[in-house]
DNA sequence: ATGAAATGGTTTACATTGTCAACTAATTTT
DNA sequence: AAAATTAGTTGACAATGTAAACCATTTCAT
């Protein structure tokens, strides 16, 4: 049959990204699979970030996803022993996480194979390239993220 | 708390990756509103390309999905109406796709809006601005591959 | 030519993820 | 103080990925 690809490369941009995050994310769980943990290992990072602070709607924010779906990985995350809800004091309708120390243990590990991932991920491209390949990839995002709110 | 992202764009590669497709594929499902199916355009446009020959197994290997996924997507197309299995009489373990002509119909408007939607994208880069992001995106897209390929 | 192995496709099952709606409890607004 | 908003939870449903078992057909090895 014809080569309906054209290339490696035309596929529709929206299924190279999303199969190449696949890629990325498969990568990092196989390298980490000693952990007792399959997922959500950025959230941990962001939790660790926010020193004991950050509550479930700024983990939405951050990770762009919805609150139902935050729910379900801290639950994950406390059933695995990686994370406590606190009670904030001053507004108590709010949960402030904290890693446990499980969880610090085992961070410097996670934190070390994302980048490990990610220099893989930049084999080959100069510095130049990369910073390019970023900055271009952040505009493409904006576009499209742009583009989705307006039309509402 | 401080600002664990460091600017808009150090969320890991990954997230990002995922994130830009969703962004890109919801603007396509907005856009194609209209028409009574949803989802698996790419795989009506490849079903296109076939001309008639393409096997569910080719379709899942230039999907890069499972041969259960594909199932599931062609049942989800013929019953919308758009692609008819129709077996091959060579091998009669296969089926050829043909697209419906109603799915013919429906196809440059799918082919457009894929196309609007990868311009929005790309949206402020240059000509060779957008081929170097091409060509960058298929190297790191190679190097998680053979990355993951290469662990087992 | 026959039995074994491989291939194309289907079905069932289970886990993850996204999304929606309804809900509780606490806080803010007026 | 009542009304509206916010943080988080729960239940439900659809979409998607993955694995195992299975049929029918074809190919391979002897």
């Amino acid at each position: 049959m014809e080569d309906v690809t054209h290339g490696s490369l035309s596929q529709p941009l929206g299924r190279i990204f999303s199969r190449t995050a696949k890629l990325f994310l498969k990568l990092i769980h196989e390298k980490l699979g000693n952990l007792d943990i399959e997922r959500s290992y950025y959230a941990l990072i962001l939790i660790d970030s926010g020193r004991g602070l950050l509550t479930q709607k700024e983990l939405a924010d951050y990770l762009e996803i919805d609150k139902v779906s935050v729910v379900r990985i801290v639950d994950y995350l406390t059933g695995k022993g990686y994370v406590k809800r606190v009670i904030n004091s001053i507004d108590r309708r709010k949960y402030s996480l904290t890693l446990t120390d499980k969880a610090q243990e085992k961070l410097p590990e996670i934190k070390a194979v994302m980048e490990e991932v990610t220099i893989i991920a930049y084999e080959g491209l100069t510095e130049m390239q990369k910073t390019a390949f970023i900055s271009l990839l952040d505009i493409v995002k904006n576009n499209l993220s742009k583009a989705n709110n307006s039309g509402l």
